[in-house]
Order: C-alpha cells, then sequence, then structure tokens
DNA sequence: CGGCCATTTGACACCTGTCAATGTCTGTGG
DNA sequence: CCACAGACATTGACAGGTGTCAAATGGCCG
C-alpha cells in the first residue's frame, strides 16, 4: 500500500532489502502509535527502565550518560527512521539518557506489538535487527574515533556519518545537510570542550573543507575530508547479511 | 549433570538467572567442540564474515580495529566465560579483528547449534543474550571513559571493571587478579600512548592504590580506586530481565 | 530595550604524545 | 656458560594538542 510516502524507516530498510508487500504493511503498522516530545526534555532518564521503543519520524534525539562530575558523553544520535531503546525493552539495559534536541514526533512500538511484528515476518526481523547491529558498529566506530584520531579528523569523521546516514533517509546528500546541533552537543559527543570544537570548525572552515554554520553542514570538499579522515562508509554501507 | 565443575559462561549466567537441569545440559553441550588458539596470531581478520562464533574457555582475547594509519584501537576484551563474534553470526556485522593474548581454548558454536539451543530452552537465550547486552554496556563505558576520563580515571576504572569481570568466574577478587595484558594493549585500550601509560601506571602505584606488575594487578586502596575512577558497577551488576 | 544563549577569540596552563635512551628479563645459539 | 637479540618496561626532555578562564560579539525573544 501507499508506495508514495513511506515513513523513513522504511526508506531506510528498503535501501538494503526489498520488503514484500506484507512486510511493508506490517512495518508500517508499527507507527500507528503516535507521540511526540518537546526539544530539551528528557524523554528516558539513565536508569529508568523503559516500558516501549521508539521509531523516530521527525526531529533528532542524542542518548547520552551523566557522569558524577557533570560532564556527559553523548554515545549516539538518532535521526529520522532510527529505533530509540530498542535494546532497551528486548532486554532492559542499556542504561542511559535520552533527550530530544529539537521537537520530535515518534511512533511509539510496544514490546508486545514488537514480538507479534518479528513472529509474523521474520525477515522483517532480520532487517530491523540489521539496523540495531549497525548502530552497534556506530558506536563502536565512535570509541575509535575518540581513542585514536585527533580532534579535526574526530569531527570530520563524524559529520561524514552524520551526512551518510542522513543521506539514507533524503535528509541531506554530499553537498551538506541541515544539522540542529549545538556546538555544545559537538563537544559532549567528540570528547573536546565547547571552545576547542569551536577551533577546529574554524579551521576546517578555513581549509576549505566544510562548513557548519547556521543550523547547516556545507561540505565544500567532500574527498579531502574523507581523506582527513580516514572516512570508510564500509561498516555503514555493508548490504544486509540476509539478502536472499 | 556434572555440577562439580562447571564452565564459566555457565558460572557467568548462574550467578544472575537459576538454571534448571536442562538448561545446564543444553549449555554444557554447546561446549562440545573444542578448539585452541596461540597467542598473538589474529583469529578473525576485521572484515571477514565469520563461520562461528566461541565461547572462550580459558585464556584472554582482544577484540579491536586497525586504522589506515597503522594505529589500533581495542575495543574490548574478552575473558573465560565472554562469547566471541556472536553478533557476527547472528547477523553478520561487528567489523573487528579478534587476537588471542596469550594461549587460549575455546568451544567453537556453529550458528545452527546455537539457534538450535535458543529454540529447546527459552529462557538460556535469554541469559545469553542479556550477556551480549552486558558486553555492550561496557562497550559505551568504554566510550565514556576515553571521552571524558582523564588517564588516571580512565586506567582506574578499567582495572576496577576487568576485576569485577573476573571476580565472575572466579578469576579474581577485590585484592587483584592475574594478568597477562602488556602496557601497549593498555595504552591500545584507553587512547594512551604505551609511554603515557607507564607513567599512570607508576602514579597509581606511588599513590598507593594499585600496582601492575609482572602480570599481576594488586588493589592496595579499592575504595580509593573506586572513588578516583567514579566506577559503578550498575552496569556490570544488573540482575537480568529475567529472573521470574 | 534587556537578558539569554550560542558562538567566537585570546592567553595561558597542563595533560599527553613523541623521541630517544636505558634497563630488565627471557630465550636462543654458539 | 656466556653472548646476543628481542620484547617489554622505565625514564627524561621537549613539543604540541586541548582544556580552562575570561571576555566580547551577535542573534533571538519577551
Amino acid at each position: 500500500m501507499t508506495s508514495i510516502e513511506h515513513s523513513p524507516l522504511t526508506r531506510k530498510l528498503s535501501a538494503f532489502v526489498a520488503l514484500s508487500d506484507v512486510e511493508l504493511d506490517v512495518l508500517e503498522r508499527l507507527h500507528q502509535r503516535r507521540r511526540s516530545f518537546v526539544a530539551g526534555r528528557e524523554m528516558v532518564h539513565q536508569g529508568q527502565s523503559a516500558r516501549a521503543a521508539y521509531i523516530l519520524s521527525a526531529g533528532w534525539v542524542c542518548s547520552y550518560k551523566l557522569q558524577a562530575d557533570g560532564t556527559r558523553q553523548i554515545v549516539d544520535f538518532q535521526i529520522p527512521g532510527d529505533f530509540l531503546g530498542l535494546r532497551s525493552v528486548l532486554l532492559r539495559t542499556s542504561d542511559h539518557s535520552f533527550e530530544p534536541i529539537v521537537d520530535i514526533e515518534a511512533a511509539e512500538v510496544l514490546t508486545s506489538d514488537l514480538l507479534e511484528a518479528f513472529a509474523q515476518t521474520p525477515r522483517l526481523a532480520t532487517a530491523i535487527l540489521w539496523a540495531a547491529s549497525r548502530d552497534e558498529a556506530m558506536v563502536v566506530e565512535h570509541l575509535v574515533g575518540i581513542g585514536r584520531r585527533d580532534a579535526d579528523a574526530r569531527m570530520a569523521h563524524f559529520l561524514l556519518e552524520l551526512g551518510s546516514r542522513l543521506a539514507l533517509v533524503g535528509m541531506g546528500g554530499k553537498d551538506g545537510f541541515d544539522c540542529p546541533l549545538t556546538q555544545y552537543h559537538l563537544a559532549d559527543t567528540l570528547g573536546l570542550s565547547a571552545v576547542h570544537v569551536n577551533r577546529v570548525l574554524r579551521q576546517l572552515r578555513e581549509s576549505g573543507l566544510v562548513t557548519f554554520r547556521d543550523g547547516h553542514v556545507t561540505f565544500h570538499d567532500y574527498g579531502g575530508l574523507v581523506e582527513l579522515a580516514e572516512f570508510d562508509s564500509a561498516y555503514l554501507d555493508q548490504t544486509g547479511p540476509l539478502l536472499k
């Protein structure tokens, strides 16, 4: 049905697996229970046990961990088409907080509905688990970035990864994308101070590589960025293990 | 059967879920296909698609990613009782390499055997997935450590976490544990240089907190270390979501 | 207009990396 | 038994990347 306009999640999964009409239908039905959250107010606090998962349909969210000394480390961002708290419902775990960066729209998915959908359409289950697995690969890549790349490469890599993810749901391309993040978000993501983030951004801009300004990221020299970041999108692109 | 001596994995899972005799039996049967690997020789190279998973029964392994510039980032360690490449077989993903740190003993688990075991004993499946989920939480905590802790706290946190994990399989306690890692391993894990690792270790030793020497870690002031690292073992201890 | 927030910039300190040399131990071969 | 090579650990000197502190700028909104 509605082959005209699909949800971002559908769009993303379809890029990797050809889903049947039945599967598409089940997938769309997971989006029924719509909810909204306002920017800035924590959706889930770390340690709180999750009741449901969400499929983000509009807006950006970040997941992070707070430390006793007040600093925070952003672990990941969720953009339209991403699951939010998937693991937390399958197994209560994943002890971090979620905060909408802008006002968001999300579909609430009850554990029971999800399991039922999985039972009905195993290929859909595999596709969703593939997506979850890809999220994990991103966390690992994030770890590598913080551990072994200097600030410039880290920033470049982050922007490239974000661009690729957004492109997958039609929200950007090799020329750039809209981005509601502040430099503080970038700092908490990359393990830098906000001041240094600003310096790095200036340097990347003055090198003619990329501009981050007024809520928009513009790639001026995509190839140059890729080289600086040693960006290899294999961990994002891999066509699923399931294309049977 | 053999209620006398269980495998480390059994021991670990039993700390969180009371497994029935049937479940214990299925679990032990997963250990039938024994294999050995020698220290230093890469078991799996990143990008290579995995045929099977392993349950480590003796020895230490590390999983890491190599970068184009030759540096490496260790993502995680596997100690006895840990799964190795579990995700890689369920879904081909998790693009990193594995290397035994010492000679190891492992049980090879074919995907089919694993799925069959899961089908037979759902509670066992949940327990194993819980363990996998805990591994993920450790990666996240690792990320936080590299991003937001200074070298001293990072080292302290790492040693404490390792100690807790080992204690769970009877290989250490609050006084210390045997540890085959070199300072280079620590450096590649914590995102530091080997030289700086040495400085940090010296400082921790001279502060009377912990000694790392001759393959053994000795906690001299456990409470002090916990405070320095802001170590909160909640993400390790959480009793499963499944104790029904 | 007057706060408030994000951004920007400069000065300075310090944590950490790099380079280079030395020490220790182990295993190997003469 | 000794000489030697190789791996790991240790140390010092120095440079540089990043954090911190402080202040100025600019946009947005009540």
